[in-house]
DNA sequence: GCCGTGACCGGCG
DNA sequence: ACGCCGGCCACGG
């Protein structure tokens, strides 16, 4: 069964249920709503993710949301939530391992 | 209704 | 621990 609602409005919601200082994939976000649309996911955050929670949605591997490292970390050491430092050009991952919110 | 486009994912070399 | 490649799927033109 796909989405009974919206799309949009379901993934919205969904994001709007993190709970400050953890975290969903994009791949769990559409499993939660019994889709394998990761990168739709991507595409509704990409239009109208600006008035949710946005960095709460992190990738696969525990890297930020393309494009908005520096954003999101602003608004993770405001929250607490668990990093881990790197080398790579984001210069941290979110340690999902702790921070991954299942509801 | 077909086609290109991603703030993606997992497997494989 | 890479990077590449193919598969996904909703959206807008």
């Amino acid at each position: 069964m796909p989405h009974p609602v919206g799309f949009v409005e379901a993934v919205l919601a969904v994001v709007a249920d993190i709970p400050a200082g953890r975290v969903a994939t994009y791949g769990d976000i559409a499993a939660l709503l019994g889709s394998r649309g990761a990168r739709a996911v991507g595409q509704v955050m990409a239009r109208y993710g600006s008035d949710v929670p946005w960095w709460r949605v992190v990738r696969a591997g525990g890297r930020p949301p393309a494009g908005h490292a520096e954003r999101a970390r602003e608004h993770y050491a405001a929250e607490g939530t668990p990093l881990h430092p790197t080398d790579d050009v984001d210069g941290y991952r979110i340690d999902l391992a702790s921070a991954r919110w299942r509801p």
